[in-house]
RNA sequence: CGGGGCGUAGUGCAACGGUAGCACGAGUGCUUUGGGAGCACUUAGUCCCAGUUCGAAUCUGGGCGCCCCGACCA
């Protein structure tokens, strides 16, 4: 490619409203431009990155066994409705009419239509297990598109739906893709942490991210010491410590308490500590049904776990004149004696403490030596508690530490969710009796995945492209307008062409070499090859590798080979 | 959606309520050619709609848009 003719200019300063370091460099370098918020045109050179990311991806699919496919970008909505996903998704889900009225969700993600598909065709358990995946734009509504790629209302997806006869067949399916995502993003150059985090809205019971570590990330997990314990903080499981289960139970006693409502003013009330008291959390959910969750002083309820004990699809906090209206007072709930229209749904933490005080449902009354199991017993126990850096790793040795990446990757059990919500979504066993089909899904973002590469590959000058994904293999630069310098040049040109190496050619004729430098340093390409009069008065091309400071000549016939054998790309195994 | 900031030329910045200017970019010509060159000429702009005013980029109201922080996600 002659660089006279590519389309899309650097920019020698940054557009101020981009502040991530991919985002200007990116802008900067003309990979990418905004149209609006969250959308963006990837210039040739951006697209060129976009699609080698692509390339890797599809390729290490394909050798597991995937199948690329294509299905519209148009959902039938009442596929989403099927699934309920009208209701849990409200907030990103874009929605279409057609001429007729039809009314269609623009896709965000595809589980609904792939299962209808699905569906469309009798399968046997000797047609499974397979894994259908396609690259697509997606469409999601966020609320607040960030940092250029990491975060947009439109972008490329890479989807994968695997369907399997059972849970220990998906098993192997599902550490298979475990694996395949590793394997991608050790391709890229992306050491990424695998992290436990919870499904959301697309269902099921469990899923891992793949996350790049970066201060630009918005993906929040604690990781043990030795790293083998990482989750996304509102997944954490942490390491309960005991408190003072081995005090002797206390008989219940009710006592007046003029205090203010927060559990700062019933340590202080009571004169004792923070883990004695109960914090009581009143939530109501989608079926207008009330939860009470209760959890030791020192710890903060997780929403994220209470709603996935509780299996509810929302939660939200009951308001002061609900908590009135079912017999009790804001900043003295209790779960003792409360209205049995509440659910109690208690921490694990409670079986760390005895003789807990709290409130009594009345304005100014505590009550003291509160136990669980004796004065209460909860609808529901469970870990509900929200992780922090500094707690103890499950293993109960090693500190949970706080950290912040990008998530890149995210494979996602789906069970039976979906084939159990969507009728007829079944194959036929060995005995001959129909089936749902239990499925997982795997999703990359490549415009978020190449946006972690700049983060990580780059310096102050500009970008650093690996190999495996540069938008071409060689920067070739001559510099100067001789005769002899254009001969040279052209020549190395055609015959880089020829065998099929991917070359930018700065043949910009008005161009400085320090301009030309700079506009080569920025774009990123790893190998940059300059003639000038300077070599070629040593009879030599000058090859210096990006993020490298050496300089190296190469003889002019020994070039051609140097490059072929330098610009190979990585096999990987 | 809540909070904060901001909309002036392709990009970065100026302009007290009084002629919209500078740098880079782009174009033409000449010179120059190893780290964003020099000279000359040229090009291109006040987000939109109202209002206040003799006069609005500037003040007021509304709209639209963008960025940052939070609640959501590949």
């Amino acid at each position: 490619m002659r660089q006279s003719n590519l389309f899309g200019k650097t920019l020698r300063e940054a557009p101020k409203e981009a502040q991530a370091i991919s985002h200007r460099l990116l802008l900067r370098a003309g990979f990418i431009r905004e149209s609006a918020a969250g959308r963006y045109y990837f210039l040739p050179l951006g697209w060129r990155v976009h699609e080698r990311i692509k390339q890797i991806i599809k390729e290490e699919m394909d050798r597991v066994g995937g199948q690329e496919m294509l299905a519209p970008v148009l959902h039938p909505l009442q596929l989403w409705e099927e699934t309920n996903r009208t209701k849990t998704t409200a907030f990103e889900l874009m929605k279409v009419k057609d001429r007729n009225e039809a009314e269609f969700a623009l896709g965000g993600t595809a589980e609904e239509m792939f299962v209808d598909l699905i569906r469309k065709f009798k399968l046997s358990y000797k047609d499974l297990p397979f894994n259908l995946y396609q690259f697509s734009t997606k469409f999601r509504d966020e609320m607040r598109p960030r940092g250029g790629l990491l975060r947009v209302k439109e972008f490329v997806m890479k989807d994968a739906y695997s369907f399997d006869r059972n849970e220990a067949e998906f098993k192997k399916t599902y550490e298979l893709m475990r694996q395949t995502y590793k394997r991608i993003f050790d391709r890229l150059g992306l050491e990424t942490v695998i992290i436990e985090a919870d499904n959301g809205y697309i269902g099921g019971e469990y899923c891992h991210e793949f996350v790049f570590p970066s201060e630009v990330g918005e993906s929040k997990y604690l990781v043990s010491e030795d790293g083998k314990y990482a989750a996304h903080e509102e997944m954490a499981r942490f390491y309960l410590q005991d408190k003072n289960s081995q005090e002797k139970i206390l008989p219940l006693k009710e006592v007046t308490a003029k205090r203010g409502p927060t559990m700062e003013d019933g340590v202080k009330f009571h004169h004792l500590p923070p883990f004695q008291q109960m914090k009581d959390l009143m939530m109501v959910n989608e079926k207008n049904e009330m939860i009470l969750a209760v959890i030791r002083g020192d710890l903060d309820v997780n929403e994220t776990k209470l709603l996935r004990l509780t299996k509810s699809l929302t939660l939200r906090h009951a308001t002061e004149k609900e908590i009135k209206n079912i017999g009790s007072w804001p900043g003295f709930i209790s779960p003792v004696n409360l209205s049995k229209k509440v659910k109690v749904v208690a921490d694990n933490s409670l079986r760390t403490i005895r003789n807990a005080y709290t409130g009594a449902n009345k304005k100014y009354r505590d009550l003291l030596n509160v136990n669980i199991g004796r004065d209460y017993k909860p609808f529901l126990e469970g870990d509900i508690a929200q992780a922090q850096a500094g707690y103890l790793a499950p293993d109960g040795k090693q500190k949970l530490k706080a950290n912040r990446g990008i998530e890149v990757g995210n494979i996602f059990q789906l069970g039976y969710h979906y084939t159990h919500l969507m009728k007829g979504s079944n194959f036929i066993d060995e005995e001959g009796k129909e089936k749902p089909y239990y499925m997982g899904c795997y999703g990359i973002g490549l415009g978020r995945t190449m946006a972690a590469m700049v983060e990580k590959y780059h310096d102050e000058k500009g970008i650093i492209w690996p190999e495996t994904v540069a938008p071409f293999l060689v920067h070739f630069l001559p510099l100067g307008t001789d005769e002899k310098i254009k001969v040279a040049a052209e020549k190395l040109y055609s015959q880089l062409q020829e065998q099929g190496t991917e070359v930018l050619f700065d043949d910009r004729p008005d161009k400085t070499p320090g301009e030309k430098f700079a506009d080569a340093d920025l774009i990123g390409i790893p190998l940059r090859v300059v003639v000038s009069e300077k070599s070629l008065a040593q009879k030599s091309f000058e090859f210096k590798n990006r993020g490298e400071n050496r300089v190296e000549l190469v003889p002019v016939g020994e070039s051609l080979a140097r490059i072929k054998s330098q610009s190979q790309i990585i096999k990987y195994d």
